[in-house]
RNA sequence: GGGCCUGUAGCUCAGUCGGUUAGAGCACUGUGCUGAUAACGCAGGGGUCACUGGUUCGAGUCCAGUCAGGCCCA
């Protein structure tokens, strides 16, 4: 016996030991760095890493996206195609503020000023890696090979110059601009909040609401009809906003008084508005027809520099509530705003950033601004212009800190002009390819129809700082580009200044117009900025590695959830857009959100967070990384529970791993090893499962290419499934049979081949037992193989070893095997005891052969010592025939209902066995005649009474039950084998040790025995078989009554 | 209010070009098998394919609408 290379592998495993391992063989030999150095040379593969912030620790999620990267990247390395994988690393905003104000107890932006935003800034520094090991713990631990040694990192000054850099492109441009932005602002703390913030607080509150007439200019017996909830807001009105293609009604009203006025509403609305009062309308028109129409100023304290008091139209008005007429005031509102740009409308601001009312608002100047609802409506009342006032309720935004109902503000802030490039960027998604495919034209190519300018400025302390800086006389501004430019400006060395706040606000620049003293604007940019200039700023381009960012831009991969779609996804987008007119990426996988058990989005205010540690130390990273790509397509949400991995390791892993034990166990015992100068003399199994894996091969790799996880592992699930519980226990004896011979070899080699390929197939997906495999069985016999499976080539499929057919054929064979299990089990006789015969029926005539081909087969396999094709010779059977719709519809179309009933109406009988037989058959409809094909109907046969049948369709095993007393004898032989082997088991021998076999039963079991004597020694591997007492120092097993089996181990020299 | 996605067994998901008996795994019950198996085989219970209408010889599948959930935007 010659050694084996192999190292058998015991069939119970801890996973996460065995993924430890790995791990370590990785570190020390360097893996990682080994899958760029021995590609390069190879295709460049660009990969964009989205940047996470480190000031929270990872969760699931993570894991989600980051598992996803992973996948494509390893696959492409195994391609040859050489990736640069660098992280990084977001490190600004006002999340990380937020962070630091809460450890500090701050409450309000005064604060960090007097607490000093050089030491606030400090303390954002320090904040955004705080959780950085359990992020750099957990990326090695679920195998994501990415370069976190040299992360780029936002904040870093290198990072803010090349954003400089584009900032100053587009300023050259004339891409950015300085306009207003209406906010969510807390007049106490004095800050916007965040959406996320403003989500935080919503609440039902009662807020007046209030219907006012605005008398038109040219007809001031006829008044609009307009509906606010925020009165307070009025004194700032410039327009009224209709919708173009809604109807409006003027309506002829009678006063208490006896005249009568003429009000304009919306005519959906006219019930709601006047109730059961009686109005009659005297005129019908389009929203349209209003526009321009000018109007009574409500209040003048603040004198308009632009035309205002107008009609305008809007999209945005609903008949919903109200009167169909909405009043706009641009200064406290977003739509409001949108209008004012759109119609060039003045921005009125009458509340100051404290939340009080400026003096111009002369009777209530000084009040806070909702406490002015009560006088302004009481106003309007002595002035005649209120209709009706009343309380209405509804859900508003208060701040989540202190409880102050937000305002909606119009601030001046910082633009970048991406609607001047709309075209383009919606052209340029067009190059895109998005994975799920409704992306492109849905959320995200919506998002880019509907384009608005992007907000880029924040009035905050960490960030990027806008590098924009104004002269104090004559207002000419300037954007600065690079710190050389900088300090050319400044007229000193700035190379070595901290590019935040507070210190690029001290640098003062001299003005190239008139000569006076510049400073910076007080803005930071949008950390989304930041993220999405990546693409350039991660290299220090165009300062510093023109050569790579070449080659590196745009990204051949990214992927992010679906939540970046108007995030990072689209701050790539736009910023590639205006500054290359070229695509930041081709390919891009967005993926969905992870939810808890019960489908609610995981969250720390749920607390229903899954710590992937739990998961991992439980389970490991491969199990709980195929659970993410098998559990559902990527792009859909799903539901997470430990559980749930948990199957992926008993159903998956825990089969692969025990196929792989028995080849190691076996193959150590034979001594076998790969032998590429015999060629394998593969039987009909061995075929199949290797045009079953070629196949395999050819799906995975042509899901890979396409982006496709979901179709890269679910069919390798299958094929482990199929591997394991047919090939295997099929061909379980080839490799039992002592000796070695060509057959033995054959099934070695194929169940080798199998688990070298699957160990590739499976690296980029589950990488740790994919190392596994492959160390053992491929480095320990190959010396010049690679040296990680991840440094290994990608297999080729053999276009010549798929065998569709064959496929097909096993595919009905594993079936018949079935049914011939169900109706040993109808009968109630177990499979160890043989039978006389077992007749199968098909349905279709081209099915026939292959129970005469596979005879032997399903023969072994239901244990029975013949097989044959039901309905022979006149046996007694009766047929049925089903025609088939699919065939037969898409032949004769709507003759199909009566072609049916034709065939139904034949004599079975006659027809099942010209069908079965390969004929057509003849019906007539409607005084045609029409040949019905074999493969249009299926027959349905039905055995004689005295069989036991199971059945499933037109498949059918019918199973003769007699025992004979031959048959009787033959199953206690087997039964007698199984008891020594258990008994074998129990003595804890090892497989291949030989025995002494005693053992005294009753007469019957031991007559049976004799007769089978050989047959059972060669079974238990006995060297001698005695039917005695055994001796003292045997081991002695009573399980069975009345039988009494002793086992020896023998001495070596008896073998 | 708008956009996008999802809705199939108790749970997680398949379901091809529309084809007449809607599947798998898990869980449950019974049973069998086992010297690779923490497994596996066989059988059983469990379905208004969210709902309504339409197209069609035929709809889980295509179309329209409704409802519910999710995400994004307002």
């Amino acid at each position: 016996m010659s050694q084996s290379p192999f190292k058998p592998v015991p069939p119970k495993v801890t996973l996460p030991k065995m993924e430890e391992r790995h791990l370590e063989f990785w570190k020390k030999h360097d893996i990682f760095h080994k899958t760029e150095e021995t590609r390069r040379g190879g295709p460049e593969f660009v990969f964009y890493e989205g940047p996470p912030t480190a000031n929270g620790r990872p969760g699931v999620h993570h894991v989600l996206s980051r598992s996803f990267k992973d996948i494509f990247l390893r696959y492409r390395v195994m391609r040859g195609y050489h990736i640069i994988r660098r992280g990084g690393w977001d490190t600004h905003g006002l999340p990380v503020e937020i962070e630091v104000e809460k450890k500090l107890g701050f409450t309000s932006k005064r604060q960090i000023e007097e607490f000093g935003v050089a030491e606030f800034n400090k303390l954002c520094r320090q904040s955004v890696f705080e959780y950085i090991q359990d992020w750099e713990k957990l990326t090695e631990r679920i195998a994501f090979w990415v370069d976190l040694e040299n992360a780029y990192v936002t904040y870093h000054n290198e990072y803010i110059e090349s954003e400089w850099w584009i900032l100053k492109q587009f300023w050259e441009q004339g891409l950015i601009y300085r306009g207003h932005k209406v906010v969510p602002y807390c007049p106490r703390c004095g800050t916007p909040l965040a959406d996320h913030e403003v989500a935080l607080g919503y609440k039902e509150t009662e807020d007046p609401s209030v219907y006012v007439r605005l008398p038109l200019m040219d007809d001031p017996d006829t008044a609009l009809l307009v509906w606010t909830t925020t009165p307070w807001t009025l004194p700032a009105n410039v327009a009224v906003a209709a919708h173009p293609k809604v109807t409006y009604v003027k309506v002829k009203r009678q006063l208490p008084n006896g005249e009568h006025e003429y009000l304009i509403v919306a005519k959906p609305l006219v019930e709601k508005v006047f109730g059961d009062e009686k109005v009659e309308i005297v005129a019908e028109f389009p929203g349209k027809a209003l526009k321009g129409k000018r109007y009574q100023p409500l209040y003048t304290f603040v004198v308009p520099d632009k035309p205002a008091y107008f009609v305008v139209l809007a999209d945005f008005v609903t008949t919903e509530d109200g009167t169909g007429l909405v009043h706009m005031a641009p200064a406290f509102g977003e739509d409001d705003m949108e209008m004012a740009r759109k119609y060039d409308l003045p921005i009125i601001s009458t509340v100051k950033p404290d939340g009080t009312l400026v003096s111009a608002v002369r009777p209530w100047a000084g009040m806070f601004f909702k406490d002015a609802d009560p006088y302004i409506i009481e106003d309007l009342q002595k002035r005649g212009l209120l209709f009706r006032s009343g309380k209405y309720t509804h859900t508003y935004p208060f701040c989540w800190r202190c409880g102050t109902p937000l305002l909606y503000y119009a601030r001046p802030t910082w633009y970048i002009r991406t609607t001047a490039k709309k075209d383009r960027l919606v052209a340029l998604n067009e190059k895109i390819n998005w994975v799920p495919p409704h992306i492109k034209h849905g959320r995200f190519g919506n998002w880019l129809e509907n384009n608005i300018d992007w907000a880029l400025g924040r009035e905050r302390y960490w960030g990027t700082p806008l590098p924009v800086w104004q002269c104090d006389e004559c207002g000419y501004q300037h954007a600065v580009g690079s710190v050389a430019e900088l300090s050319e400006m400044a007229g000193r060395d700035l190379s070595g200044l901290d590019l935040h706040r507070p210190y690029v606000d001290e640098v003062e620049l001299t003005c190239p117009k008139c000569g006076g003293k510049m400073h910076r604007v007080p803005e930071l940019i949008d950390v989304w900025f930041d993220s999405g200039a990546m693409q350039v700023a991660q290299w220090h381009y165009p300062f510093e590695n023109q050569e790579i960012f070449k080659k590196q831009h745009p990204a051949d991969y990214i992927c992010e959830a679906v939540d970046q779609t108007r995030g990072w996804f689209y701050s790539l987008h736009a910023i590639s857009t205006l500054l290359f007119d070229d695509i930041a990426f081709k390919n891009v996988v967005c993926l969905g959100l992870i939810l808890d058990e019960n489908g609610q989005k995981m969250s720390k205010s749920r607390g229903n967070v899954v710590d992937p540690w739990d998961v991992i130390n439980v389970h490991g990273t491969d199990a709980l990384r195929w659970y993410l790509y098998t559990a559902s397509p990527p792009g859909d949400n799903r539901r997470f529970s430990v559980n749930l991995v948990g199957e992926v390791v008993r159903n998956f892993l825990l089969t692969l791993w025990n196929v792989y034990s028995f080849f190691t166990t076996y193959a150590a015992l034979d001594g076998w090893q790969p032998n590429s100068e015999t060629k394998p003399e593969y039987n009909e199994l061995d075929r199949w499962l290797r045009s079953e894996l070629h196949s395999l091969v050819k799906r995975v790799t042509e899901a890979y290419e396409n982006y496709d996880a979901l179709g890269a592992t679910r069919p390798i699930e299958e094929f482990v499934e199929r591997l394991s519980n047919w090939y295997l226990r099929r061909s379980r004896r080839r490799f039992w049979k002592s000796g070695s011979d060509a057959d033995k070899h054959a099934a070695y080699s194929t169940l080798y081949e199998a688990l070298t390929t699957l160990s590739k197939l499976l690296a980029p997906s589950t990488p740790f037992i994919a190392e596994e495999i492959y160390q053992n069985l491929v480095r320990a016999t190959d010396p010049s193989a690679a040296e990680s499976v991840h440094l290994a080539d990608w297999p080729e499929y053999d276009e010549a070893a798929i065998d569709e057919k064959l496929n097909r054929d096993m595919e009905l064979v594993i079936k018949l095997a079935s049914l011939g299990h169900a109706a040993r089990n109808k009968a109630g006789i177990k499979v160890r005891q043989p039978l006389q015969e077992i007749a199968f029926a098909v349905g279709r005539a081209f099915e026939q052969d292959v129970v005469t081909r596979y005879a032997d087969l399903l023969a072994d396999e239901l244990n029975v010592k013949r097989v044959r094709l039901l309905g022979g010779r006149g046996e007694a059977v009766s047929y049925s025939l089903k025609p088939l719709p699919k065939q037969l519809g898409q032949k004769y179309k709507s003759l199909f209902p009566k072609i049916r009933q034709a065939i139904l109406a034949l004599d079975p009988q006659e027809a099942g066995e010209r069908l079965l037989a390969g004929e057509p058959v003849t019906v007539t409809v409607d005084g045609e005649e029409y040949a019905i094909q074999p493969d249009e109907v299926e027959v349905i046969v039905s055995a004689h009474p005295g069989l036991t049948v199971a059945s499933e369709g037109a498949y059918l095993a019918a199973l003769n039950t007699e025992i004979t007393p031959e048959l009787k004898q033959e199953g206690i032989a087997r039964d007698f084998v199984r008891w020594v082997q258990n008994a074998r088991k129990e003595a804890g021998l090892e497989l291949s040790d030989r025995i002494h076999l005693y053992y005294q039963a009753p007469d019957e079991i031991a007559k049976a025995v004799e007769a089978y004597r050989n047959y059972i020694m060669g079974e238990t591997l006995a060297v001698e078989m005695t039917a005695a007492a055994p001796p003292d120092d045997a081991f002695v097993s009573t399980a069975v009554k009345n039988v009494v089996i002793g086992i020896k181990k023998s001495t070596p020299d008896e073998q």
